[in-house]
DNA sequence: ACTAAGGCCTTTTTT
DNA sequence: AGGCCTTAGT
């Protein structure tokens, strides 16, 4: 172990690793360049060859999936020992972990709650309530959402909510003598909701202090308060690695360099500015620049080259961020070969591209004859909506999928509902988890008791868990009847808690005990009789997520970290800073198609990925305020694949429950106008030449002859229809035949292609059962026309006729757009494309395959 | 008077 | 899947 941590680094990479610790270091790595392994490599040669203790190393990272991938890498490096006195973590967990050790000194105890997002809107939805007569006074709709990120920003700024309203008060009184007139008005309407806000942001401000608790910002300000305030609880500190740097934001930038100036200038940061995508969470690539100012000494390494994609998805990504003006051109480049062409592929509606995915994925997965498992597929959205209709199109063509980042673990209902008693028990201060509670399962206790229940202990200054404590105790007088019968189960639950934790129970037989207690799985049965297995098997799995953070605390058992807290505490800390529950153990059962968020897949990997809605409105979204980083957001997303990459569009798709035309997004119409040859409108077709490059890319062996024939024979038996791209995709305003489109010529899954689906959907009309009627009275060279958009999605076809279909013999060469062919002789119907090839000459591919009747 | 339950509408990105 | 509204039930 240790020493072969500089084997199979590039020059650069090696450059970057043995860099003097002491002169600050800036990595610019592109994506695939392997800027995780020169970061644990570096911190390896830090303790190595550097000697310096791990716990004086500091490695945030921008999500808890990266520190965990950092971990394991880690763990390989240089044992799990040294690996887990690292200080690695996001910004967030290594703030919390100091923050309770030094509770006191920033005027905190040491029992605080970490407030989530979630609780944080209901908070602020609360707080926004009595203002909401005088906005809509004034036709004013605020929403909490809103709210909650505009508080954000103040915090990121530094300001208190004193501050900002001292700030409006000036501005006011300013604008008040200055302005007349029409700018008057919409002056005046920016002012009320901005004083709104910051009277809501005190009231939040006032809830969180009260309820001894910290929403996430408030991770980093008091984070930032103590290691700045008190310099010597940062005094731990030699060296600070800091990942994913251009997405830290002003106040991590202050944290980071709190802790570097205390390690003396020890201090490595690794990021890019192509893949910033988090400006809309206040991240800010300047934070490069001004580092450079801030550490004059800096020194800047670029890895430029790329091991992850072939060289012609390189291009294209690149060709896609390039169109950014504003951008600084760097180089980058793959010694992979050039590979399959990505494809730019366009449907008629959401639903045909959804089926295609489906389709697609299999026919690629047996036309590579078993090397790709599901596990190597990705659909990267831009938002988690967009997911259902792909969802269902997999499930109905028996494709497993796992959603990364859709509903997380920690945000499912039960999970949150067993999580707030046990915040309650360990902060009964803390009234967020109180108010979730107190009627799960169903007691009788109603949105009207429970304001009441809060109103009287706010009048009484008390919380409201002690207001019921008392209550029980029969300490309150003039209480109706009703509610004193219905809060003993809870006040009794609580308490023998409360007792059993103070005992020092584990947070597994606590959780144990409470689910018993509270008879939360007939709870479940009765309450969500549709999934209330799933539902328990998470109550489980979270029992088993227990017993893991214990199994940590007890090896480190030594720390003074966990003289300051209780294994509750530690447990609900892992719980509410982790996204992500899965421990992606169980290799063959996860072996699933991932369906994910662009953002959320930053940093990984897969072998083919799809990318689905690139249309206007899409990317960029229809709401955002900064182009150039939804453009970004899309260089990220193809930078993910290895081999095959797909960009597709629709014509309609559901937007919010109405079907919208929508248009290719102007990022990739650009580059394909531009040059032709980035961009292919069809499918890959998967030749052994392909299949080579695919293996050699994933540097996994050559399918055999064999076994392709044998994968795809099983797959056209198999396989269901699918909608074809349309072979034009610039027209949107055209539904050529969706199973008559383009399609590569010799491929073997043609023959599933002549099955036309039968359906009238019409819009908004949920999916019905598809019967598949082959097409077989077509006349050979019959053209098939164009249909317009709103004629129904699929052709209704007979074995003798075709409807909905205009049909006539070509006119002239009809070289100008290219339509589906239906050819036939005796030996059955075959079917076509007519394609356009570069400039203006024509060409037929047909599908030399003979038709044969589905089975 | 209050709570429970079923139906309808909407849905950016995340620590 | 959650929030909000209507309706039925205690």
């Amino acid at each position: 172990m240790g020493s072969n941590y500089l084997e199979a680094l590039n020059t650069v990479q090696e450059k970057a690793v043995q860099h003097p610790p002491q002169v600050p270091l800036q990595i610019l790595a592109g994506p695939g360049s392997g800027k995780t392994r020169v970061l644990t490599s570096r911190i390896a040669h830090l303790i190595l060859h550097h000697h310096i203790p791990p716990t004086a190393i500091c490695a945030v990272t921008f999500t808890n999936k990266a520190s965990n991938e950092m971990r394991e890498r880690l763990t390989k490096l240089i044992g799990t020992e040294r690996t887990r006195a690292l200080k690695l973590g996001t910004f967030h967990a290594i703030c919390a972990l100091f923050l309770r050790k030094h509770a006191l000194v920033v005027g905190l105890s040491n029992n605080f709650s970490v407030c989530d997002a979630d609780e944080s809107k209901k908070l602020i939805s609360r707080l926004l309530k009595p203002y909401q007569t005088f906005l809509e006074a004034r036709d004013i709709t605020l929403k909490e959402a809103t709210v909650f990120s505009m508080i954000s920003k103040h915090k990121y700024k530094g300001n208190t909510s004193t501050d900002v309203i001292a700030e409006l008060r000036i501005t006011k009184s300013k604008s008040d003598k200055e302005n007349t007139g029409v700018q008057h008005k919409s002056r005046h309407i920016t002012d009320e909701i901005n004083s709104v806000v910051a009277e809501v942001y005190r009231e939040y401000e006032r809830a969180l202090r009260k309820s001894n608790s910290l929403d996430f910002d408030d991770l980093l300000l008091f984070g930032l308060q103590l290691f700045t305030d008190h310099k010597e609880s940062a005094g731990w500190c030699r060296h600070v690695l800091v990942d994913e740097f251009q997405d830290t934001n002003s106040i991590q930038y202050e944290l980071m360099k709190t802790l570097a100036v205390s390690a003396d200038q020890c201090l490595t940061v690794v990021g890019d500015p192509d893949q910033s995508i988090y400006g809309w969470r206040s991240a800010d690539v300047t934070n490069l620049a001004k580092m450079k100012k801030d550490f004059p000494s800096t020194e800047s390494i670029l890895l430029e080259e790329n091991y992850r994609s072939t060289a012609s998805i390189l291009k294209a990504s690149l060709a896609i961020v390039s169109q950014d003006k504003a951008r600084l051109p760097k180089s980058l480049h793959t010694s992979h070969p050039s590979g399959s062409i990505p494809s730019l592929v366009s449907f008629a509606t959401d639903q045909d591209e959804a089926a295609f995915i489906a389709h697609e994925i299999k026919r690629t997965a047996a036309n590579m004859g078993g090397i790709l498992k599901w596990k190597d597929f990705a659909v990267l959205l831009r938002f988690n909506a967009l997911s259902r209709v792909i969802e269902s199109a997999l499930q109905k063509s028996g494709i497993p999928c796992r959603i990364l980042g859709g509903h997380k673990f920690f945000e499912r209902m039960e999970i949150k509902d067993l999580l707030a008693y046990l915040q309650l028990v360990d902060n009964p201060q803390f009234t967020p988890a109180f108010s979730r509670v107190i009627n799960v399962p169903a007691r009788g206790i109603g949105a009207k008791t429970i304001t009441e229940l809060e109103l009287r202990a706010q009048k009484t200054n008390k919380t409201p868990l002690e207001l019921v404590e008392l209550i029980h105790g029969g300490r309150v007088p003039d209480i109706k009847p009703p509610i004193k019968r219905k809060i003993p189960s809870f006040v009794k639950t609580i308490q023998t808690l409360r007792d059993l934790a103070i005992d020092g129970s584990s947070p597994v037989d606590l959780i144990r005990r409470l689910v018993d207690l509270i008879g939360y799985e007939q709870h479940l049965k009765q309450a969500q009789p549709q999934d209330w297995e799933s539902r328990w098997e998470n109550v489980q799995e979270l029992i088993t997520f227990a017993s893991e953070v214990e199994g940590d605390i007890i090896e480190m058992d030594d720390s003074e970290e966990t003289r300051s807290t209780t294994p509750l505490r530690m447990f609900l800390q892992a719980s509410m800073l982790s996204s992500e529950g899965d421990q992606s153990n169980g290799e063959d059962s996860n072996d699933k198609v991932t369906i994910s968020t662009c953002h959320a897949a930053k940093g990984l990997e897969w072998p083919v990925v799809i990318v689905p809605s690139v249309e206007h409105g899409t990317f960029p979204f229809y709401r955002c305020d900064d182009v150039e980083e939804e453009r970004r957001l899309l260089y990220v997303a193809c930078t993910r694949a290895q081999c095959l990459l797909y960009l597709s569009h629709c014509g309609k798709r559901m937007v919010a429950g109405e079907t919208k035309s929508v248009e290719l997004s102007g990022f990739v119409s650009s580059v394909h106008h531009q040059d032709r040859t980035i961009f292919s409108d069809r499918a890959p077709e998967l030749l052994p030449a392909d299949r080579a490059v695919i293996s050699r890319v994933l540097s996994r062996p050559e399918p055999k002859h064999v076994e392709v024939a044998k994968h795809v024979a099983e797959f056209n038996r198999t396989a269901r229809h699918r909608p074809e791209p349309l072979s034009n995709p610039q027209s949107s305003a055209y539904n050529w035949h969706p199973s008559l489109g383009a399609q590569s010529a010799p491929s073997l899954d043609i023959i599933t292609s002549s099955r036309v689906m039968l359906d009238n959907v019409g819009a908004g009309r949920r999916m019905a059962p598809c019967p598949e009627v082959p097409v077989v009275s077509a006349k050979a060279g019959t053209r098939l026309l164009p249909t317009k958009v709103h004629e129904p999605r699929f052709i209704h076809t007979t074995p003798t006729a075709t409807y909905n279909l205009q049909t006539r013999p070509d006119p002239t060469a009809a070289a100008q757009s290219s339509g589906p062919v239906i050819g036939s002789s005796s030996e059955g119907t075959s079917v076509g494309v007519k394609r356009r090839l570069g400039m203006g000459r024509s060409h037929v591919g047909y599908a030399n395959k003979k038709f044969r009747p589905p089975t």
